[in-house]
DNA sequence: GATCGCCTTGGGCGATTGTCCAACCATAGC
DNA sequence: GCTATGGTTGGACAATCGCCCAAGGCGATC
């Protein structure tokens, strides 16, 4: 049990990004604050200034571990698909464990809306976006869907969207939109014209 | 030029709203202050608990009625559209005005937010986005699109879901995301078994 | 046992918060 | 001119904010 002093640091670390995680869902990013979060993550309210630059920084990097945990959930959710279709429900269940105003959801539109106030963090989230959206293209373009880059953008943006609205109706859920978005993958009556 | 008492104090709830629908995208909701709202609408601080119970009364009335402002102009874009695609290009096209990170946008997602924290605001704009997908699927059936109630509400939430994501994206266009949305409204190939 | 390094504590700093209120002003009716 | 009436003012109040820092604790190294 030698507990060396960089160690019980780490834990701290650790234990502040985790509170950081819960409280911004629960009371707003803005109202995240320091004594608020020492008290969740139980150390003392000085610990927040020794371990991390300033209180934006340790909410970025809270928002941007959860963001990269949840997109490669995700990716990792509809890799064993064989079809576009069948990806496709995979991906909506995966999402159905979601609320609309659980914890997670709340985190990314909470981390949606500091990100354009804060230059930094816009930066990171936009790269993430691009890569998932990117890893998202190749796996509908393997499939045969046609489009897959803007395809891949509409269809990111369409499931953060029933996310958004699911908080207000519940009824949102993959059952509901499935038969909808199947249209949006599917290959165009139109054939493409260019490339 | 015979200002009554009565005519200074409804100018003055007035300029009061029209500074929360400025500061609210701009500072975020829970960082609009008393002293702030009224430095911004050019009046003494007191005034604000005078004219509003609260400020979340204030704010939250504030909110609603740019969601309604809003709402009813998108849908008198695409009333006079002949058919859907015409009607999802005049749509998107009274959407290219709005970058993502503009006022409206963000008073938008920030609405989103505080209405999960605000059961009264929750409720009043649940109310506002069914009858906004009630009157977007009537639009639809009688354009012949299939399934319009699901269309609708899937069409309403990619819509605001590509508005989160321009933010980050400013390439995200109608442009962009018009041909995927058409597929989105297309009859579906395979035709329906019930209703 | 002394020394070093890292972590930890608890409170201080000035600024800001929502809400309230006593006092004040101007207009309308008489 | 007097009195209601409604609007307005600016400051008081306790609570909270981000950030900082002198002081202390404690395992590792010599």
């Amino acid at each position: 049990m030698t507990t060396t002093a960089s160690a019980r640091g780490r834990e701290v670390r650790h234990r502040l990004l985790a509170a950081a995680t819960e409280l911004i869902p629960e009371v707003g990013w803005s109202s995240v604050s320091t004594r608020l979060l020492a008290e969740r993550a139980g150390v003392a309210p000085g610990l927040v200034h020794y371990h991390f630059e300033s209180l934006a920084v340790l909410l970025r990097q809270a928002a941007l571990d959860v963001f990269r945990q949840a997109l490669s959930g995700t990716e990792a959710a509809l890799a064993p698909a064989p079809d576009l279709d069948a990806g496709l429900e995979l991906l909506l269940a995966s999402l159905d464990g979601y609320s609309g105003a659980d914890p997670t959801s709340l985190l990314f539109i909470e981390t949606y809306l500091a990100a354009t106030r804060d230059q930094a963090l816009g930066d990171e989230l936009a790269e993430l976006l691009y890569e998932f959206r990117s890893r998202l293209a190749s796996w509908l373009r393997q499939h045969g869907a046609g489009d897959p880059e803007q395809t891949a953008a509409v269809l990111a943006a369409a499931v953060d969207g029933v996310m958004l609205h699911r908080a207000l109706d519940p009824g949102l859920t993959s059952a509901t939109v499935s038969p909808a978005l199947r249209r949006l993958l599917a290959t165009g009556p139109d054939r493409r014209r260019d490339t």
